[in-house]
DNA sequence: GTCTATAACTAGATAGAC
DNA sequence: GTCTATCTAGTTATAGAC
């Protein structure tokens, strides 16, 4: 994806959100070119095929979200000096841009939690691709930074908690609207936020 | 799913097995009846429809794993007396059932995890109520087992620490042989499941 | 670049014979 | 209960006009 015309972004826009609400299939491309006000051709002119949709909208809010990440934690190291930010902080660079990408929303965004979520399951492996070129050389770069942080834990050791809080975070935003009791939600988003920092940094030292 | 027939289960198994590498919407109906060698007309016949025919997998799952969660539960409260179980061992009698269905796999349920997770990003509201009603009492059971173990912890506390765990669980399950590189896999399940059991425990404490 | 029209196909579902 | 044949509706993708 280079620079989006306005067709293009409002076919993302659309689209990430209708298949957010209703999954891939149910939805088809009449419903996403018609519902954008653009021609039933466009997204094949533009895209190349519903599955190359699929990955520009991924892409799409993946990038920003894991150079964030990157600059979240290098600033933390450099804030730290020499002897490297403590857990908690890294922790923190990598769940808060998610956090802000899925839920503070300026505009849109909301909708990508699900699909994101729908991304981790689906077994197309152009996805499956993306996801490898987008999260293996983050998840290099925070392994470094929390085998700093935790010297006592092995490679192996880091690798699994990070899997885990991972999946803490993504299940988390998958069903943040979803399963959750009236009475619980009160409860601000920043508050669930550093409970899920202190419920991962705790489960990593535990390693 | 009352008693299922030698047909209704030969679908259910390859539905099973082809849903999950490939996603619901890439499978036709057409490739399981002709995978399992019955007629196409099977499953619309056995099941109602192809959304109906997902539910009866799902369901043939997670029913014995959360029967199997809630009797761990009960022996492990049975064995601990008045004072009620400890954190580690209610944490236990949630997540070993769910591995042992997924992992364990006499016949097949390996399979079952992928779906799973893709069960949990769906939007299809046959599959939400199921999760509803399944999940819900199961929630119910083991909260009141963890706020006897962490009195010192609120409700919400106790709801969002089996959020991040169920995540981490989940998401393991999920992508257990994926992302993944070659010289993590020097861990056998059985470390990993303790692994996540201590993660998941210290976590709760730290609430 | 954008649109209309349609090609080429595949899907889930079912009626009715066996 | 099981099968064949077929229906209807929907899909993606594209050729060609504007």
């Amino acid at each position: 994806m280079k620079s989006l015309n306005d067709t293009q972004s409002r076919i993302l826009d659309v689209a990430e959100e209708l298949f957010s609400e209703q999954g891939f299939d149910r939805i088809s491309i009449r419903d996403i070119t018609t519902k954008a006000g653009v021609n039933l051709a466009a997204i094949n002119y533009h895209f190349g095929s519903k599955e190359d949709l699929i990955a520009a909208i991924f892409e799409r809010r993946v990038v920003p979200v894991n150079e964030a990440r990157l600059a979240a934690l290098a600033s933390a190291e450099a804030a730290a000096g020499k002897k490297g930010p403590k857990l908690e902080a890294i922790l923190e660079a990598f769940i808060r841009p998610a956090i802000h990408c899925c839920v503070g929303k300026p505009e849109g965004g909301t909708a990508f939690s699900k699909l994101f979520g729908r991304c981790l399951s689906e077994p197309d492996p152009a996805i499956e691709a993306l996801l490898q070129k987008q999260f293996e050389p983050l998840m290099k770069r925070f392994d470094a930074a929390l085998m700093k942080a935790l010297p006592h834990l092995s490679r192996t050791d880091i690798f699994w908690c990070m899997k885990f809080t991972f999946g803490a975070l993504h299940h988390w935003l998958l069903t943040r609207d979803r399963f959750v009791p009236s009475w619980r939600k009160d409860i601000t988003v920043e508050a669930q936020t550093q409970k899920l920092i202190s419920f991962a940094a705790a489960g990593c030292r535990a390693a």
